[in-house]
DNA sequence: TAACTGCTGCTTTTT
DNA sequence: GCAGCAGTTA
């Protein structure tokens, strides 16, 4: 088999086979190719069989990717590979083995939101109000639990998590798990600790396992949490061929339980391990490799890699520093115009880069203003919609009518007079007598003489009949195989759902039922791909990878616009990352939350710059509308960790007058010594000093070579000066301050 | 039952 | 600047 298109660091992470081996693999160093090219010989140089291999990642993203090139390039049958993420592998497994932990096989998923709905109800049964304790700090430690691997039963004294006693967090995390399994239900922690209890529980499951998968990859590594670990470890037990790859500098999912010691630790674990590093980059210049690599050599949590690379030097970094967000956006879009017309640059090789959604409206208005083609990528999903997530609550009952969640999210949408009053009489019911929801009401409708201490209005009642006729005939509908599509147009037009829309109004409805209609296709299209599947796979798929509906259409020639973290994994020739200011990126949050969150935002600060393939921008605004006030907050230390000599300073628009310019100069002045001083306090900027600027705006020079000019713009740090002159021949030129032959005249 | 009003408190979001 | 919540009013 050639390998000749490798380097022979990847040539050895492909042709190790055998024991456990750590790849760390830099940004654009080739990782994909070279697990694909792995999996490559393990087939056919190796003969092993597909059904023996394991490749998992965090996200569908990379799943998908390696699956399409490993169905490129490798030349055997390898419809038994699995290559799949941890928790649609765990999905299926749980589904598979589903007899052994009691739950039945049509378990749902639930998201984030209904977590969340679950972790509510349990806050208000205790009387607890969402003000005392938010929801979320609930969400959190359940969350930080499971990503330890923990279960109800499971002892992990011994294990790096402590739980204390009488804990009443540690109380409304049992509610919870006992919430979900009377639903029927589990959440994306609880697939992975599912199959840790299964493991645990029954050896003899793990065993089938253990010598079913003989070599296992796992791709994204720096993203897994202890649980991951945990899981990967016991099925890579017996065989001890486990290969992980992943950059450390890159692990910038902390806050969602993914555990940097993974990398850091793996050496300890598996002491006769193989740690391998990629550090040639082949995706951007020398320029942005070197400044990039200068900015994470700050973080201490690290192995520690260099990257290098064979790549001509390209351009400077252009640090472009506006007034305010509104210029910013200006500039981002009169560049991108540039770029286009001046450089032959098309849209889809450019991208805008922020820290958080809330930045992209100004962007997106100022490229709607000069009609540049964008697309926004992440923002609010398709099934994080209202209605989108209404319809679905109604095919969840149809799959599990034991889930009681998505009974009462619709059972009043429409609104069929079964409100709150009601509902809290139906739970009361359900409680006392340890049934569902969709029980009670059953129940209601079939003896409504034995609910007569309920008191029921009989309009009410017959709209649970109704109610309950609907779904019913519906589930008997697709239990006869109708295609899906006729189903969920059955449940949309006879719920009243569509009327309701129909004869609302408001502007939005429209787009609700354009949705509505996106989301009939999406079944159709579904059904055509997978022909024997029914509502609760879909249900799975769209839980588990929200790309599903057609909307991942290929980009026709657009500026994508994303947060840095949804930009992870992709390249860009053109790169903007925008916001670089304290308080923006890093975040204030992570500024309150001491050296380690700053190095996850240098991480992601990292992310960023490595995107970028031919130029970099750089921008930062003076002050900036933020949570409705006007801020000034400094531009973000990590751009005083660039060494100046990667990087242009550029002042761009009139914003701020000559004088008020270089005390903001002289308050930001970057500090390129071991220990940055970082000046943030926006009150500072009030209590600034008068200087003049070397070269003013306007005035006139003579260059010793190239004679008299008029000075354009003099940007950059005080003694750092970079000035743009225009000669009296025309020609226009930029010169660092302190080295040019220039005089004053 | 819904609609209105004032108050609070803000990230990132692969699954 | 805006969404989401709790408490109040029609």
């Amino acid at each position: 088999m050639k390998l000749d298109h490798l380097n022979i660091q990847q040539r050895q992470a492909v042709k190790e086979i055998d024991g456990p081996m750590m790849i760390l693999a830099g940004a654009g160093s080739g990782k994909t190719r070279t697990l694909v090219t792995k999996i490559a010989y393990l087939l056919e140089e190796k003969n092993i069989s597909p059904f023996q291999l394991l490749a998992l990642t965090f996200s569908n993203k990379a799943a998908k990717e390696m699956r399409d090139r490993v169905g490129r390039d490798v030349s055997c049958d390898v419809g038994a590979l699995q290559v799949t993420t941890f928790h649609s592998f765990c999905a299926r497994l749980l589904r598979a083995e589903a007899n052994y932990l009691g739950l039945s096989r049509n378990f749902t998923i639930y998201d984030t939101a209904e977590q969340k709905s679950v972790v509510k109800a349990i806050l208000n049964r205790r009387g607890i109000s969402q003000k005392e304790t938010s929801p979320f700090e609930v969400m959190y430690f359940i969350e930080d639990l499971k990503n330890h691997g923990h279960y109800p039963d499971r002892d992990i004294s011994d294990k790096d998590y402590e739980v204390e006693d009488d804990d009443i967090f540690y109380d409304m995390y049992l509610d919870y798990e006992k919430e979900l399994h009377k639903a029927n239900a589990t959440d994306f922690g609880g697939l992975i600790g599912g199959v840790i209890q299964l493991f645990e529980k029954f050896p003899e499951v793990l065993e089938r396992y253990q010598d079913r998968f003989r070599y296992i990859l796992v791709d994204e590594y720096q993203d897994t949490n202890r649980a991951q670990f945990d899981l990967v470890t016991k099925l890579a037990k017996k065989r001890r061929n486990i290969c992980v790859v992943g950059d450390e500098d890159q692990s910038i999912y902390s806050w969602r339980g993914a555990d940097i010691r993974n990398i850091l630790d793996f050496e300890e674990v598996y002491s006769d391990a193989q740690i391998l590093k990629l550090e040639q980059n082949y995706r951007s210049s020398k320029n942005i490799i070197e400044a990039a690599g200068a900015v994470i050599s700050r973080n201490t949590q690290r192995k520690g890699k260099s990257m290098w690379t064979d790549n001509p030097e390209g351009d400077s970094i252009d640090i472009i520093e506006c007034s305010s967000d509104r210029e910013e956006a200006d500039f981002v879009s009169e560049e991108i115009i540039n770029l286009h017309n001046e450089h032959g640059a098309s849209y889809d090789e450019m991208s805008v880069f922020y820290r958080t959604n809330s930045q992209s409206r100004q962007i997106e208005d100022a490229l709607r203003k000069s009609n540049i083609p964008y697309r926004v990528v992440g923002g609010i999903k398709f099934y994080e919609r209202k209605e989108i997530k209404d319809l679905i609550a109604y095919i969840r009952l149809l799959v599990n009518d034991k889930d009681s969640l998505a009974l009462s999210r619709i059972i009043n949408v429409p609104t069929r007079g079964i409100g709150a009053t009601t509902l809290r009489k139906i739970e009361e019911e359900a409680i006392k007598t340890d049934s569902s929801l969709w029980e009670v009401v059953n129940r209601i409708v079939d003896n409504p003489e034995d609910f007569k201490h309920i008191r029921l209005s009989s309009r009410v009642k017959s709209s649970m009949s109704q109610f309950v006729h609907l779904i019913t005939e519906a589930k008997i509908a697709h239990d006869q195989g109708e295609p899906l599509e006729t189903v969920y147009e059955k449940l949309l037009y006879e719920s009243g759902y569509w009327e309701m829309l129909r004869a609302s109004k408001d502007y939005e409805s429209q787009a609700r039922m354009e949705n509505l209609e996106e989301l009939g296709s999406a079944f159709t299209q579904f059904e055509d791909q997978n022909p024997e599947s029914r509502f609760g796979t879909f249900l799975e798929t769209i839980t588990l990878d929200n790309s599903v509906v057609g909307k991942e259409e290929e980009n026709q020639g657009e500026v994508s616009l994303m947060t840095i973290h949804g930009a992870k994994g992709l390249e860009f020739e053109y790169v903007f990352v925008t916001g670089v200011e304290e308080t923006v990126f890093p975040s204030y949050q992570s500024m309150e939350n001491g050296e380690a969150a700053i190095e996850e935002e240098r991480r992601l600060f990292y992310v960023a710059m490595t995107r970028a393939m031919k130029h970099l921008y750089i921008t930062f605004a003076q002050g900036r509308m933020l949570f409705g006030q006007l801020r000034f907050n400094g531009f973000s230390r990590f751009i005083q960790e660039i060494p100046n000599k990667y990087y242009t300073w550029r002042k761009i628009g009139g914003g701020i007058q000559a004088n008020e310019k270089d005390d903001w100069d002289d308050l930001c002045d970057p500090v390129y010594d071991d220990e940055p001083v970082y000046r943030v306090d926006s009150s500072a900027s009030k209590k600034m000093q008068e200087k003049k600027a070397t070269y003013p705006k306007g005035s006139k020079i003579v260059h010793s070579l190239y004679g008299e000019g008029t000075v354009l713009d003099c940007i950059g740090p005080s003694g750092d000066e970079k000035v743009t002159i225009k000669f009296n021949d025309g020609a226009q030129k930029k010169f660092m301050a302190k080295f040019a032959p220039l005089t004053l005249i």
